[in-house]
DNA sequence: CCAATAAATGATATCGATAACAACAATGCG
DNA sequence: CGCATTGTTGTTATCGATATCATTTATTGG
């Protein structure tokens, strides 16, 4: 920076303002300065910046997987939502687990984030410490924690399920399966499931179809796998909740290939209006949780509570109520 | 930092020296500086570290998508073969968009990251002479530039298109289309398409048979839009090559809504080795690029890179050969 | 025309760590 | 026993920027 505020004949110190968008310089001077600093090819270091002016301009950003379209929108609406504030993503994925988590958290407390944006709400008793004393604003997205740290931006994912099981008793459904839903790793999946057992029972229906289908993340495979546990065990099952519209597509070629009529003889539901759910054949009903919409619900969160102050002391909560996307998996009445 | 040097009762140097795993501090005031550190709930700075030390610990890397099972899988290969030398990935997306692009790598530049990471070969001239002048190993990957700025791990996606065409010729089809393939963004899938049109003239056959399918990301209902068009113009097209297996699945959905068999009337091959292809009724023919070998051979490049030190003025290429994965959707002879 | 204010720039200390060197104790070896 | 070696810790300067205060030069209104 003493370069190029040598090459352009004044200070370091109007450099560093000229590169600031908000300071006084004078514009012909930030002119020849940018002139300067591009004829050496100087890039600001944001490094000595942010430790000089004690802001970083990162966000910590933890999702369970990156190779999920879900998170992946989130952290979209995260990214484009935090731009227009200079804010970047600081990306980690914690492969749903806990353990790995906390070391990431760890690690992305290092950088000095200003804000950190979690997935979920169960944490390491360590990991929700550090969160806790932090002294940034918290974010949990995704759920909607019994205990919350500080802000929250998510939709209830048991209620999710109910709005399924609804829909699928009101076109005269009774036998219904839930599938997938890991207790261990999978929270968000495990509270669809539990919301799925809640609105069976106080419907007075058969809760008791459940299918594990392992470890998140569940693949298509997986899916497929399960439906055939489940058919082999409950063969007369009209309708099959699955965790996930992998699952649930999963779940639809295993009917496919053992000649189930989809949603003829059973209806499949799933969860993340992935694009798959809307273009497979048939279409397979879906919940929408509006992913981008949180991420962007987040970020503006954060910017709010970055630029207020001390209103830190509200925890906040940001509720998206997710839509049910009736497709023609289980659309129709049963025909047998 | 000088706070827990106060409680341990040594100096902050020890502290910072605690914190490192290979410097020379006795066992017993390490750990008391760790016990004094987790009383404290400290926490290193480490942007004060890597202003200090010169080195960050990041790694910078662009891909033109975050939603992209592919590209998630090189970053994933990315992060964990970083990993294990305290390196981390700092991730940027570009949306396909040669000018996001530069925008982003002069971000990201400003993090002074000790390596960096771009996807595709074709970069503005400011974008490229960033890259050229930042002092720092650059690996291109997922492609093969004529003319490389430094690393690269890639492979060749014309030849991927070639091999396709190959095993299509010898199950006897000769009316083969390509499906996709932008050239004014999509420069990986424009590449397909070239090696595509050039494995068919070298055939002597008609390679003709192009629709483009908008620009990337491609959605599986541009897939399915773009086989409806096909099949208006040149209804007796036998085989569709297509520039992603996402285009694939949904040109196949719109063939079982038109009624046509798959494979029987018209072959279909895609690209990328998503899990859908795997899994869908009948499975589609792919090719796997390796996604994930390539993000690890990248960061071993990378590790190589920083430690042997100046041996980077030989721009090595590292070449991953892509499988094809012959499967059912292109595999039975012609029925018609 | 002058005091008051605003605009533009500079000087200095500092953010939180580490590099580099110095200092000293314990150990080994001829 | 003395000197070289190794292990362990401390001191000082510094990384590249910005906060803060000081200073200088327009600008304005009474």
């Amino acid at each position: 920076m003493s370069d190029v505020a040598r090459e352009a004949g004044v200070s370091p110190m109007t450099v560093s303002r000229a590169f600031k968008s908000d300071a006084y310089v004078n514009d012909e001077t930030r002119k020849a300065i940018l002139l300067a600093a591009d004829r050496l090819g100087y890039v600001m270091d944001s490094m000595a910046s942010g430790l000089s002016s004690r802001k970083t301009g990162f966000v910590a950003v933890t999702i369970p997987s990156i190779n999920n379209a879900n998170f992946a929108d989130t952290v979209r609406g995260l990214t484009e939502g935090l731009q227009e504030k200079g804010l970047q993503v600081l990306l980690g994925y914690t492969n749903y687990n806990q353990e790995e988590e906390e070391r990431l958290v760890r690690q992305l407390l290092t950088r000095r984030p200003e804000a950190i944006v979690v997935t979920g709400g169960t944490h390491t008793g360590k990991c929700r410490t550090m969160l806790e004393n932090a002294g940034i604003p918290v974010i949990e997205t995704w759920d909607i924690p019994a205990d919350p740290i500080d802000s929250i931006v998510g939709f209830s994912n048991a209620e999710a399920s109910a709005k399924i099981v609804g829909h699928l008793v009101a076109t005269g459904r009774t036998k219904i399966a839930f599938l997938g839903g890991d207790a261990s790793r999978d929270t968000r999946g495990f509270d669809r499931r539990r919301g799925f057992v809640r609105e069976m029972e106080s419907r007075g229906l058969d809760a008791t179809r459940l299918v594990e289908a392992g470890p998140p993340p569940i693949s298509m495979r997986e899916g497929a796998d399960a439906l055939a546990r489940l058919m082999s065990r409950w063969p007369d099952t009209e309708a099959v909740v699955c965790v996930s519209d992998l699952a649930a597509f999963g779940a639809m070629t295993e009917c496919q290939r053992r000649g189930l009529a989809v949603p003829g003889t059973i209806a499949i539901a799933g969860f993340g209006a992935y694009e798959i759910s809307d273009i497979c054949v048939p279409p397979i009903t879906s919940i929408d949780p509006h992913c981008y919409q949180i991420g962007l619900l987040a970020a503006r969160r954060i910017i709010d509570l970055l630029s207020d102050g001390p209103d830190s002391g509200t925890k906040s909560q940001t509720l998206v109520e997710p839509s049910l996307l009736v497709r023609a998996s289980t659309l129709s009445e049963r025909s047998s």
